[in-house]
This record gives C-alpha cells, sequence and structure tokens, in this order.
DNA sequence: GTCTCTGGTTGCTCCAGCGCAAAGACGCCC
DNA sequence: GGGCGTCTTTGCGCTGGAGCAACCAGAGAC
C-alpha cells in the first residue's frame, strides 16, 4: 500500500467508475492534476455542509459517508471503495457536501480542486456520461433502500445490508465469507436504521442458526443462501414468512 | 390547458431544470424532436422494470413516482410537476426504470427517445451539466429521507412531508396554504412511511391543534410555521419537545 | 500479568405505531 | 336526490423494537 507507483493509480482509475474510457495518456494527465492525501482511521475527508470544493476517488482503503440526525445519530450512507468516487457535486459552484466522509482504517484519496474537475470534463466529454451513469446508480441504490426502510422490518433489513456488504467487501475464508471491513453492531444499525441492541440480538438468533459467525467488529456469513432467503422475504428454510 | 402553443412550451423548458441555458432557437430544435402524450388521470408513463428507453418532462399536470415493495405496499418517492424532468437514466443503453410513474389528474407530458436524447447531449453540451446537477439534487434529496426515515418519527415525518408539499405544490388560499393535489392519507402515508390510520390520527391531532384543515384528499396548512416546527423538532408553541 | 477501554450481550420495561373492524362522511353518478 | 364507492375516523388490542442497565469479553496498553 505504500510503494505505490503511478501506473498503479492509472490502472486503478481506469478500473474505477469515473474515468473508465479515458485512455492511458489522458489518465496520466488527470492524474497529474490530482493531490494525493492520506488518511488515518477515521480522519475526516469533508464534513458535512460544508462547500463542496473538491472531488475525491479512494485509492486505497475505504471511506464512509454518514449523515447526521438532528441529536447526533448517524446514519450511513454508503462505503466506498478504492477505485471509487464521491463527491460528483463538487462540480458545481455552490453546493454543500451533503455527507460527512471519513476514513475507514488507514486510507489513502485522490483529490482534485473544481477549477481542475471543470478542466476535466471540458476535456473528456466522455466524463460528463460517465458522472451521470453514477449518479443514477447511486440514486436507483439510495431510493431502494428508502423502500427498503419504509417497507420492510428489522431482520430483512439487517440481512440485505448483510448481503450488500459481502458482494461489495466480501472475501472468501474458510467456513464462510468474511465481511472484510470492521463492522460494529452500531454499524450495522446505522446502514439499516435501527438500533445496536436489535442488531445484537438478531445476529444472535442467526448465529444460533447457523447462518453467521460474529465476533468483535467482525461477520463471517456462513450460509449465504439462507442469508439471501431472509432478505428476499422467500419461506426458505423454516417456514419463517412472517411480516 | 388544451391550447398550448409550441413558444408556450418553450418558454416551460426554458424555465424547467432540464433545458435551462439553452437559447429557443436550440429549444424549438429540442422540442421538434419531442412527442407529447396526454394521460388521463393515474395513467401509467411508465412502469418499474420496464427497460427505459425515453426521457420525459411534464408540460402539464403532474406525475407520482413509486416503487411497490413485495407484498404491494407502495412507496412514492416524489411528485413531477410541469417543467420538471424525469426518467434521466434513459439516456443509458440497458437500464430498467427504477420507478413507476403515474399521471396525478389529466396530464401532458413530452418525451423523447434515447436517441434523441443523446443527440441532444452531442449538440449541446451544457445539458449534461444540467443532467448531473438534476441527478446531484435528486439524489440529495432522497439521501435527507432516508435519513428521516432512519432517525425521526411518524408525526415528524409527516410534517416534513407536508411542509415539502406547501413549498412544492402550496397554493394561497384563504386561512392558509392549499396542498394543490389531490392527497389521500394513504398517499402521506406512502411518502412518509407508516399506515393511513396513523397518518389519520396525526392530521387530526393537529386539525385540533388549529395547525391545518384537512377533508377528503385535501389539506389546508393553516398554520405552516407551527408545522415547520414539529418539523424541524423546535420546542415552538407547547413543549412538546419529545424524542 | 493486570488494567482499562471499547464493543457486545441480554433481561426487562414500555410505548409508538401497526392492524383490524366498524362506523361515518363525502363526492359523484345516474 | 338516492345510492354507491371511496376515503376517513376512531376504538381496541397487540407487538416489534426502542431504551436502559447491568454485566461480560476480548484487545491493547503498560
Amino acid at each position: 500500500m505504500d510503494k505505490r507507483r503511478p501506473s498503479d493509480l492509472v490502472e486503478l482509475l481506469a478500473r474505477g467508475d469515473f474515468f473508465r474510457d479515458l485512455d492511458p495518456a489522458d489518465l496520466a494527465d488527470v492524474l497529474a492534476a490530482a493531490r494525493e492525501r492520506r488518511l488515518v482511521d477515521d480522519a475526516t475527508v469533508f464534513r458535512e455542509g460544508e462547500p463542496a470544493d473538491r472531488f475525491c476517488v479512494v485509492s486505497a482503503g475505504r471511506l464512509k459517508l454518514t449523515q447526521l440526525g438532528a441529536d447526533g445519530n448517524e446514519v450511513i450512507l454508503r462505503f466506498v471503495g478504492p477505485g471509487e468516487a464521491t463527491a460528483a457535486l463538487a462540480i458545481f459552484e455552490g453546493a454543500d457536501y451533503p455527507v460527512t466522509a471519513r476514513a475507514v482504517g488507514p486510507t489513502t484519496v485522490l483529490e482534485w480542486g473544481r477549477d481542475a474537475v471543470q478542466e476535466m470534463l471540458r476535456r473528456h466529454p466522455a466524463l460528463a456520461v460517465n458522472t451521470v451513469r453514477l449518479l443514477s446508480g447511486r440514486l436507483r441504490e439510495v431510493q431502494e433502500r428508502f423502500r427498503e426502510l419504509a417497507t420492510e422490518r428489522v431482520a430483512q433489513r439487517i440481512a440485505r445490508a448483510l448481503v450488500r456488504l459481502v458482494r461489495q467487501v466480501g472475501r472468501k475464508v474458510d467456513g464462510g465469507v468474511l465481511i472484510d471491513l470492521p463492522l460494529s453492531r452500531q454499524n450495522l444499525a446505522e446502514l439499516t436504521g435501527t438500533t445496536l441492541f436489535t442488531v445484537s440480538r438478531v445476529l444472535s438468533k442467526w448465529e444460533e442458526l447457523g447462518i453467521l459467525e460474529s465476533g468483535r467488529e467482525r461477520v463471517v456469513v456462513t450460509s449465504p443462501h439462507a442469508l439471501v432467503a431472509i432478505a428476499e422475504d422467500l419461506p426458505e428454510e423454516r417456514g419463517r414468512g412472517k411480516r
């Protein structure tokens, strides 16, 4: 993670969601305009409400995007992994960041100021299309989660969150898939709109049922299938088709 | 609403969120590529899951965007008024509509096929920026509502929904502001992730308190101030600062 | 090894809000 | 203007899950 060479970064960007379809020469250009920033665990990249003046791509590690409610309780909107972009709205004058971004573990990000972003967009019109695609995807995902929150019960939402995390940061280990991210009960609660108590209870139950194993900030899904069944509210396994 | 002339439409688009910053000549061009479609109340423009092949701007009336959950219960994502665009993702090949759009009352929309949209984008790069701005705005709004749903209680959410509706479709009448849209308890429930029963109870209480007057599919806010206070959880009025 | 700190568990209580049923009120159509 | 269908209200019971407190466990720190 330390001996990162420019060519690695070029490859990362080429694979990422924002700069794809740019040829390597252009990527090198783009990269030249970036500033790399190293963050320690839990460092803040930008804060909700601040004027959005820079656009950012994770080059290593991971970011957590959150929003805070009135009385201090947070909501996790999503995690941003290597190659992924965030703060696309930094393109405009006058906008504020709608979320706070914090590092999950040691993390490095590439940042571009607004001017640089606009310059890039002008030079590479394909980027505009990528931006739109990216935003559409995010929008769809949040809408989806909104619907879930509005219509599903807690267990189902937790199952969905876990399934997503497995897909996003799952790592095969023996006995199952590890969610490769320090993930506390509190975190899961903030992802699903519930409390750490309820999450704890639900996970305990699933552990009894052999669906997963969990420890301190650690979840290993041993039966992804069963989890999906719960997430999708399929009658699977025992007839738990409640609602 | 019937004797709509092209010049009216040009003006509508110029004021709308998607085509702003185009000059009238270009707008006429753009308009020439559109198809106008008249819809009766509750007619479907497009359905969740269908391949997204057309982009659309409301020219008169209003659309309701919904998503359905597993067992038939719906969620209302937002209303789309005259001049507003929707289905921006129709720009891409292969995407499906993530929501269903239905007319609220007699409505007319302008539609463009994907090819036409891409042609427009190519000819008028400013449109790409508008698209990004538009999507950013939507994203921020949904994220906001997600946070509310995750952290706030029902009454507060209903207050917020009403405040938004007042801003969006409020019409001054004597004694307050009418929400100019047939709005049933069920609708409010689908906007706020609750049930029509709870909405009914809450509205009754507020009616007693003199905050609003409501009838069949009709809400007149008589004290917007009080409603905002509830929405923002300010200590306002009586000391009801629960939570 | 022990101390401390953070995170997890679990029992208990309580209540916001859901779900249902039955009755009421409106608007509309013929 | 009478009937009907849709929307609304309200009482009642019930429960999912919040909130708290007390306790437990593992991981560093020293």
